[in-house]
DNA sequence: GTGCAACTGTCAAAAAATTAACAATTGAGG
DNA sequence: CCTCAATTGTTAATTTTTTGACAGTTGCAC
């Protein structure tokens, strides 16, 4: 049972995750009151590629951006985490180093989880069997995104990538759905020039499929962009 | 204790498995006692893209392809796998279905382990934590094939995946080290046309890294490749 | 409300990859 | 040993992407 003040309460954005909602009453339960609350300064790093693994996080509130750098300064973008999401587990169960910088685009807030404390959970088999699913899902969606760039036209990949950010949004607060990314951004996620990606969604505009707003891109049909 | 006729006995390949080492005794012994043994012909399918979860398997003996096709045809090989991996976690765990086509490219023997076992083992702690540890492997190399695909040169893709393959093949059995692959097929992995890996060998030929053999590329320097 | 840094639009030249075509080589099977 | 299908080598034309450069736009901070 948790204690009477809970160091974390369940957010909204936490119990609309998909994977967070599969969790047993308990397995949350268990989550939550072992975890504490961490603010995080727009630009301040949550860990970096390579560093020793600390801890399991849920992000309560803000933008997490996964990237990955190169010595001649190259940045590529693994993916924008909206609240909701749980990361971190992978060097938690191996041991290894992080594989990637976790930079808060805004303010923004995690639930930490300690290494010890969640080597304990994992000890109980249906939190173990819960994070083998979390798991399954990082590798269904990496498959994914291997398949893209191997045999999809660039158009069909920026399609793809829309999509996905928008579920990524675990919470889609405006009433036009829309990825709220900079061209720039979108580019770094799919490995081409922000010239090339622009001529793209130029193209897409024009099916009345997209549209482009500052620092932002409004989906107009989901139905027009399945289609590619 | 293992009855006296083993259902499967451990074959060298798979003790030699860096996944399959790391299991309890217990484990091992769990697995192989309840899998069953399965053949199959050279081109012969072990299951389909699409289709629902069979079993775990354990590769004896022969050489598995991984690969997705799409409508207009044209296939993307994910990977080649040797003998002594484990497959088909994915599927069994989140029930969803198979994300590629597995096609015996010689003949092959693999060890079934049936759903119904399979769940039966996650239900202990140990070998959950296992599975998840396969996992975490599974989401570090595909990591690190996006990283490729978007912030590296062609030459140095080609590098790495040759590098990869070699790990792949659990058991090196000829002198010098070789990545048993076609040109065709290594393009296929890359997702680029056999033309351009081609010039991409040639360049590594020339600078003493590798050299070409009929179906075959013989690793002439690791050191070499290791320094792209 | 204004200034300014960040973001977007666009163009042209250069580099890289694909497509297409065909010759040369390899090795397995009859 | 000889044939033949599969694989590899190579080139040229075409398409796509990148690089570089600069003008126009947006909206936040002061």
């Amino acid at each position: 049972m948790p204690p009477a003040f809970a160091p974390a309460q369940a957010s909204p954005s936490m119990v609309a995750n998909p994977w967070f909602a599969t969790l047993t009453a308990l397995d949350q339960q268990a989550l939550l009151a072992n975890a504490e609350r961490l603010r995080l300064q727009p630009g301040e790093m949550l860990f970096r590629q390579g560093a020793v693994p600390g801890g399991f996080y849920g992000l309560l509130r803000g933008t997490l951006k996964i990237s990955s750098l190169r010595e001649d300064g190259r940045e590529a973008i693994l993916v924008l985490l909206e609240s909701g999401n749980w990361i971190g587990e992978i060097s938690l169960i191996d041991g290894d180093p992080r594989t990637h910088d976790a930079t808060a685009l805004n303010a923004a807030e995690v639930l930490v989880v300690a290494q010890p404390v969640f080597a304990a959970l994992m000890s109980r088999a249906s939190f173990a069997l819960a994070i083998a699913r979390l798991l399954t899902g990082r590798v269904r969606s990496l498959y994914s995104m291997v398949e893209d760039t191997t045999l999809r036209s660039t158009r069909t990949r920026v399609a793809r990538r829309l999509l996905l950010a928008l579920g990524d949004a675990t919470l889609a607060v405006s009433a036009r759905p829309s990825v709220p990314v900079s061209q720039e951004a979108l580019a770094m996620m799919l490995g081409i020039t922000r010239q090339t990606l622009s001529k793209e969604l130029k193209a897409l505009q024009a099916l009345g499929a997209v549209s482009m707003r500052y620092k932002r891109i409004e989906i107009v049909s989901v139905a027009q962009l399945d289609a590619l």
